[in-house]
DNA sequence: TGAAATGTTGGGGCG
DNA sequence: ACGCCCCAACATTTC
């Protein structure tokens, strides 16, 4: 063995890959030791949701922008494939390292196999430090006055801010590191091109519009606070424009921190509307995080339990259209290719595909979470189970379930000149007026016009508005 | 982070 | 001048 000063200590990246702000990362160089940097795509455990097909895209570049971070500092990453159960004690072993150094992970799932890799490691003689830095605060932090808690997002937001978030860490300096013999691990090395698509490449509209990474992330930060935020109260519902921040995917994989946005955002200052209603945004987020920490059935089961006895439809053609922008419903299509072709959605349009698929199609919200999962680059366990919950009424602090939006009464609002419907669904943009929101409802002179065919160029809708509608009350009162 | 149905009010046209 | 009706605009309630 070799002298125990010389053992490396490991640093696992898991949804945090980035330099800055990095609690593990900086723990390890305070060490002295030399670095291990690993990351593992763990496919053989399901139970840990692997990461779906637009967020390997996305991970494919993430990789490789940290790596060119930590090359130019003289080390590497390692990615590996395969059960990171096995392979973290593994590579611990064969490289003798004296430490793991993690962040927290939120779900009961990954807890519990968190702490079996850390009994591995303890029997191997190395441990595990772990951090939190994927969230502002411990969850276990914020209590209720009766130590439990909290089950309303404001309630929790308030309680938070009464503690101290911890200021982000920059980069550290002058990093070592380990070299990781060729031999070690070398049938479990991750063949990192399989990440992306080959045949088909549906990837054309991810790479127009992204680019992972830390470095493009704090860029969307900075140039959000000076460009966006301001209008952020009104621009944030404006589909066609660009009013959000688009930090979801930076944030989801870890290359901007909320803690980063916390303090920039503090820096920039919070008093006006714009900042204060973005940073309760993280919030939302935050709130996820911890309703997941705290109840681990958040992706599984309706929290609202009267909700066990209701009967969803089961319609794989309504679905299939739901998923693939062909509902016949412009803004709805126009959100789900949206979607479809970037990997990512405007937040106003998520709510009304959501509302649609759970309302007015009357499906589980399970499937459209898990529709998401599989094609946001922003994914996220704990987000994307929350919002749905949220959006089906289904959750702890969700909307009434008859809170039913109409998506032409939505577009009309949020796409009042249907820019984003003509994007996303360029076979009606030669509509105008109404007959774009509704084409089912347009004169058949106006359709022609357009040179739209319903049923031909368009599909009729999967479903009468009101006829929905009235079934969604329906199945509601019934419970 | 609703929408639709229903109720109320008030101005203006008109006999 | 008056009553009546219509209806838009707004408020309230219901789902």
């Amino acid at each position: 063995m070799s002298s125990s000063q010389n053992r490396p200590a490991i640093v696992w990246f898991r949804d945090d890959l980035r330099m800055a702000d990095h609690p593990a990362l900086h723990e390890a160089a305070a060490s002295g030791r030399p670095l291990i940097c690993v990351y593992i795509l763990d496919d053989e455990t399901p139970a840990l949701h692997p990461p779906g097909a637009a967020s390997r895209w996305w991970l494919h570049g993430a990789l490789a922008e940290l790596r060119g971070h930590l090359e130019a500092q003289g080390g590497t990453l390692l990615t590996l494939s395969g059960s990171a159960e096995k392979l973290l004690p593994q590579l611990a072993e064969q490289t003798e390292a004296a430490s793991v150094h993690l962040h927290h992970r939120l779900h009961e799932r990954e807890r519990t196999q968190d702490d079996r890799i850390r009994q591995a490691l303890g029997r191997q003689g190395g441990e595990v430090r772990a951090h939190w830095g994927t969230v502002l605060l411990d969850p276990d932090a914020v209590r209720t006055k009766q130590g439990g808690f909290y089950k309303v997002c404001g309630s929790f937001w308030k309680a938070l801010q009464t503690h101290a978030v911890p200021e982000p860490l920059e980069v550290p300096v002058s990093l070592t590191f380990h070299a990781v013999p060729k031999t070690i691990l070398s049938g479990a090395r991750l063949n990192e091109k399989d990440l992306c698509p080959q045949t088909p490449d549906w990837a054309e509209g991810f790479r127009k519009t992204w680019e992972p990474g830390e470095a493009e992330g704090q860029e969307h930060l900075e140039d959000f606070l000076k460009d966006a935020v301001a209008g952020y109260p009104r621009g944030r519902d404006r589909v066609a424009e660009e009013g959000t921040s688009r930090l979801s995917p930076y944030l989801a994989s870890g290359a901007v921190s909320p803690r980063q946005v916390w303090a920039a955002l503090q820096k920039h200052g919070a008093h006006t509307d714009g900042p204060r209603i973005f940073l309760s945004e993280l919030g939302w987020r935050e709130f996820a995080r911890y309703t997941l920490y705290h109840l681990p059935n958040l992706p599984f089961e309706n929290l609202s339990p009267k909700f066990s006895a209701m009967h969803w439809r089961k319609s794989a053609s309504d679905l299939k259209a739901w998923q693939r922008g062909q509902t016949g419903v412009p803004i709805v299509d126009a959100g789900m290719r949206q979607l479809w072709q970037t990997g990512w959605m405007h937040n106003r349009a998520r709510m009304i595909v959501g509302s649609f698929l759970t309302k007015h199609l009357l499906i589980d919200w399970k499937a459209g979470e898990a529709w998401f999962r599989d094609t946001l680059v922003d994914a996220d366990f704990a987000n994307n189970a929350m919002n749905w919950q949220w959006v089906a009424g289904t959750g702890i602090e969700a909307t009434p379930f008859f809170r039913i939006f109409n998506p032409t009464r939505q577009a009309e609002k949020f796409d009042p000149d249907g820019d984003y419907i003509r994007q996303w669904v360029p076979e009606l943009g030669r509509l105008s007026g109404k007959a774009l929101f509704e084409p089912w409802a347009a004169g058949e002179e106006e359709l022609r016009k357009g040179g739209v065919i319903l049923g031909r160029t368009y599909p009729r809708p999967v479903v009468d508005l009101k006829e929905g509608r009235d079934r969604a009350l329906q199945a509601f009162r019934s419970l």
